[in-house]
DNA sequence: GTAGAGGCCTAA
DNA sequence: TGAGTTAGGCCTCTAC
């Protein structure tokens, strides 16, 4: 069972990274091998430049920059033109936004004041670039309707919550005097726990303008009085919820998803079609079949390097931007197709790329702006260009005045700003985040995805690019490039291919872990924007979700006060049989364990029956469940939950796209669909952890506890059943023995000797308890493990055979410090080692021998100092340390840090005698005593 | 010396 | 104004 991992600590990026040790250098490749690449780019294409005059102008002087012909493929393609009357607009709408402005002539909504518009960003299959505004759209709540309501009061309502808003605004700088549109009365059932489907009357209260909506909302909450009703409360529905969002839901539109506007349904207005549309007009295709298909996007990735003094880090206010390196990608294409560096002072050519030469770094930063506005890229990407490139550029802009630099975004004359956000909570520690606005652009942060999506020893670009791709960044000493700068021409080069290869990096890295289709998949999957993604968390997703199917059937969420309570109980660990296991081990999982608990037992807000509503109701025992701790839930005959409808949907979805993924030859497509099972997979377990969010938008314990509660009974009796079955007396070779357990998963001793017959039996015990559950709950046999060696509780490691039976197809494991980020590599190598001598080798010996060597080595001081260091630990130290000139300091602290995190309670110089004593190290201990005991 | 709290990171 | 859950091992630090 697999939940999402929380973001790692402070890190380091871009520019920033500290170089690595110098024993890991041995995989450094030949600098030259990333030029040959660049200049297979500019072979291939040599008869396409031709044509289009490009050939033989490798370095461009300055003034021909944005000479139109020079560069005819920085531009989008050419947009034909538009006739609104005839013609359809079909595009892929890849952002999402709104802004108020005057409200347009012809189309529908207030015409006074400044309105709410929701703008689309998007791509159409030919490449042009869209800016759909769409009107008429307005933000609403609801409140339930005071008893004896009439629809005569409704006018009354609307004056008295229009007058008491108005009195409650500090300023009015937009001068409204309108602020809420209209109420009505509807007919909304509340979406939190059961109460015999019986609607109720709402009123629908629509505001104008989407800040509006919270001071209502407290206005009403705190007590409201109008015409003969005395003061009241009203428990706000559905009143914090984004605009945004809000839009989607209501017109069916999910993330990345195909925008359709009918001919005669829209008007141009601008340049590469910018188009003004009614919100009811557009149609937005479901993401299926050839609705799954992705616009080609223009992606552009860069890096900047500065000239920092020495030892110090660069300062935006001091230090100059000399270089800024740029590639530009369509996505579904392998190569980049525009590759720039932009630098201060001459520098000589490199085949396969474009530079251009600037004297004046003023004119180095505005001319790149401009290169970005030409291009116009739908999704930029960077190694940690949020946080470092983007600020460092816009500070550096605004020291050194240029004017028309922070304008990055898709809108004329939208000023993108930097905003520094820092928050603190328990869970995140201190976390610093900086922001900038480019409206129409997706920031799409390589790094930011990284923490995001992977557990990684190291975020360095350089560790992470050899992780994925086997590959590294060139080799230039951060220390240097300063000096480089100061050098000539060809010093210039060598740090213009190295700031090249930081560009195209990231690039790769997009391509190989297809973040982009991941990405919108993920978004059509939730029917949330691609950006929310990246800024935003997991909440939101189901929040789109669960809108969208309480829709359907007229309910509406509550707004609920967040007050943490206590924790709830959550799932059983199976007290371990430690030890070393040379029998064959079969393990047992529970598929989804948490959305199959929830399905089959039909837990959801709306089914839930608070205390003493079931005999409010009538209901017979017949009708509903109580779940292991205690609380009440009616069946699905009585009503279906909209939770459990959510995660079949989502279950029969990834079932959908995973046959078409077998089905599908096309390589493109193929990725798509398996991004979108993927995405549909994690959406579904992150349901369970939306209900117990206790500070979230809707946090509902008596599911989340009721779910962990089935989850304890269910393993527990899992254990039962097939220790009850396969017994000696049932004709088995020996009595079965479940020796651990974890949430959804039994490890079972058979007592057989091979693998094959512990696959087999396990096979036919996990389809004889699944029998025992409500579907859709499946007890699924997953693997064999042989050798097996149980630590502890959540730590162990064995020999993983699931493929087949003759060949194990990984050493597995699970908790011990080989695999935790907390440890210097030589603890991990050496703990790796021994777990192979004993479970491939089963060479327990062998396992002592190795430790005590590098025990040894220790001892003599030949491990070099890179073994010793935990990267996470290095690089807070690093950055500490940024921008001090404490090279001293630093490399003691560094040495400290080895000794601590190798020889823990021990002083560097006591730990001779204290090694003897107290035998350090308490992992090698654990390993020792294990080594010893077999 | 040891008990307990707090930090960190993992399993699921 | 945004944040999915609990269980649990093992380390460090502190108080006694």
């Amino acid at each position: 069972m697999d939940f999402k991992r929380r973001n790692g600590g402070p890190v380091m990026g871009g520019a920033s990274q500290a170089k690595r040790g110098k024993t890991t250098d041995d995989w450094e490749d030949n600098p030259s091998q990333f030029e040959e690449e660049l200049s297979m780019f500019d072979d291939m294409e040599m008869d396409m430049e031709e044509m289009e005059g490009q050939a033989g102008h490798d370095v461009i002087p300055v003034g021909d920059l944005f000479s139109a012909d020079l560069n005819p493929r920085w531009k989008r393609p050419h947009a034909p033109m538009l006739n609104s009357s005839s013609d359809t607009l079909v595009f892929q709408q890849i952002d999402l936004d709104y802004y108020l402005g005057p409200s347009v002539a012809g189309m529908p909504g207030q015409s006074q004041a400044n309105v709410p518009i929701i703008r689309m960003f998007g791509v159409t299959d030919s490449g042009n670039s869209v800016c759909c505004h769409v009107h008429g759209f307005a933000p609403y709540f609801y409140v339930p309707a005071p008893n004896g309501f009439k629809p005569d009061y409704l006018g009354e309502f609307k004056r008295e919550l229009n007058s008491v808003v108005l009195k409650d605004m500090r300023s009015n700088k937009d001068n409204i005097s309108i602020t809420v549109l209209a109420v009505d009365i509807t007919r909304k059932e509340s979406m939190y726990g059961y109460h015999g489907q019986r609607s109720l009357d709402f009123l629908r209260i629509t505001m104008a303008m989407p800040r509006l909506i919270a001071p209502a909302k407290r206005l009403l909450e705190q007590g409201f009085k109008f015409g003969h009703y005395p003061i009241q409360n009203y428990q706000a529905y559905e009143a914090n919820i984004d605009f945004e969002i809000r839009f989607m839901v209501d017109s069916d539109v999910v993330g990345c998803c195909w925008i359709e506007l009918p001919k005669g349904k829209y008007r141009v207005s601008l340049c590469q079609y910018e188009v003004d549309v009614g919100w009811t007009d557009l149609i937005s295709h479901p993401a299926e079949g050839d609705w799954q298909r992705i616009a080609p996007l223009r992606v552009l990735s860069f890096d900047i390097e500065c000239a920092g003094r020495k030892g110090i880090f660069p300062e935006p206010d001091k230090d100059p931007v000399i270089q800024i390196a740029s590639m530009v990608q369509r996505q579904g294409e392998t190569e980049p197709f525009i590759r720039t560096v932009f630098t201060l002072q001459p520098c000589a050519s490199i085949v396969g790329s474009q530079i251009f030469c600037f004297t004046q770094e003023k004119q180095l930063l505005q001319s790149w702006a401009e290169f970005l506005r030409t291009v116009d890229p739908d999704i930029i990407t960077g190694y940690n260009i949020q946080n470092f490139d983007f600020p460092y550029l816009l500070n550096r802009a605004a020291a050194l005045k240029v004017t028309y630099f922070p304008y990055l975004g898709r809108m004329r004359g939208k000023r993108s700003v930097l905003r520094e956000s820092s928050f603190q909570s328990k869970q995140m520690g201190r976390r610093e985040n900086k922001t900038i606005n480019m409206e129409g652009r997706v920031q799409f942060d390589l790094l930011q995805v990284l923490l995001r999506d992977y557990k990684l020893r190291s975020y360095t670009l350089n560790a992470v690019s050899f992780h994925f791709l086997q590959e590294q960044k060139e080799d230039v000493q951060h220390s240097i490039i300063t000096d480089l700068q100061n050098g000539n021409e060809q010093t210039r080069r060598r740090l213009a291919v190295y700031c090249l290869k930081d560009a195209y990096l990231p690039l790769r890295l997009l391509q190989k872990l297809m973040c982009v289709i991941n990405y919108m998949e993920m978004a059509r999957v939730t029917g949330v924007p691609l950006t929310y993604l990246l800024s935003r968390g997991q909440q939101i997703k189901v929040v789109s979700q669960l809108l969208r199917q309480a829709m359907k059937q007229d309910l509406v969420m509550p707004v609920v006060k967040t007050e943490i309570g206590e924790d709830y109980t959550g799932a059983t660990v199976i007290e371990p049989e430690k030890g070393y296991y040379s029998l064959p081990i079969a393990t047992l999982d529970f598929s989804s364990l948490y959305p199959s608990i929830m399905m089959a037992h039909n837990l959801c807000y709306t089914t839930l029956l608070q205390k003493g509503s079931a005999e409010k109701l009538g209901l017979s025992s017949e009708d509903f469940i109580k779940t292991p701790t205690g609380d009440q839930f009616v069946k699905s005959s009585v009503r279906k939950g909209l939770l459990p409808e959510i995660l079949e949907n989502l279950l029969a979805a990834r079932k959908r796209a995973k046959a078409e993924l077998k089905s599908e030859t096309d390589p493109f497509k193929k990725q798509v669909l398996d991004g979108r099972q993927l995405a549909l997979k994690i959406s579904a377990n992150s349901v369970y952890g939306f209900t117990g969010a206790q500070v979230g938008k809707l946090p509902c314990l008596e599911i989340s506890q009721s779910v962990t509660g089935f989850g304890r009974q269910m393993i527990e009796r899992t254990k039962q059943l097939v220790e009850s079955k396969y017994t000696i007396s049932n004709g088995c070779d020996a009595d079965a023995k479940v020796i651990y357990g974890d949430t959804d998963s039994v490890m079972v001793k058979l007592g057989v000797a091979t693998v094959k017959e512990a696959m087999d039996i396990g096979r036919e015990a996990a389809a004889w308890v699944s029998s025992h559950f409500t579907p859709p709950i499946k007890l699924e046999f997953e693997k064999v493990y042989y050798p097996y060696l149980l630590i502890n509780k959540k730590r162990y490691a064995g020999l993983y055979f699931s493929s087949s039976a003759d060949t194990h197809d990984k050493m597995d494991c699970k908790g011990i410090e080989t695999v935790r980020r907390d440890n210097c590599p030589l603890v991990a190598n050496l703990i790796n080692t021994c777990l192979q001598k004993i479970l491939i080798d089963r060479d327990p010996q062998g396992a002592v021998g190795h430790a005590k060597e590098v025990i040894s080595d220790l001892l003599c001081n030949r491990i070099d100092i890179s073994q010793l260091v935990i990267t996470k630990e290095l690089t807070r130290t690093a950055q500490e340390y940024a921008g001090k000139q404490a090279h001293v300091e630093l490399a003691e602290r560094i040495r400290s840090t080895c000794w601590r995190t190798t020889f823990p309670s021990t002083h560097s110089t006591t730990w001779s005698s204290s090694l003897r004593q107290h035998s350090p190290l308490p992992v090698w201990r654990g390993v020792l005593s294990v080594t010893r005991s077999l």
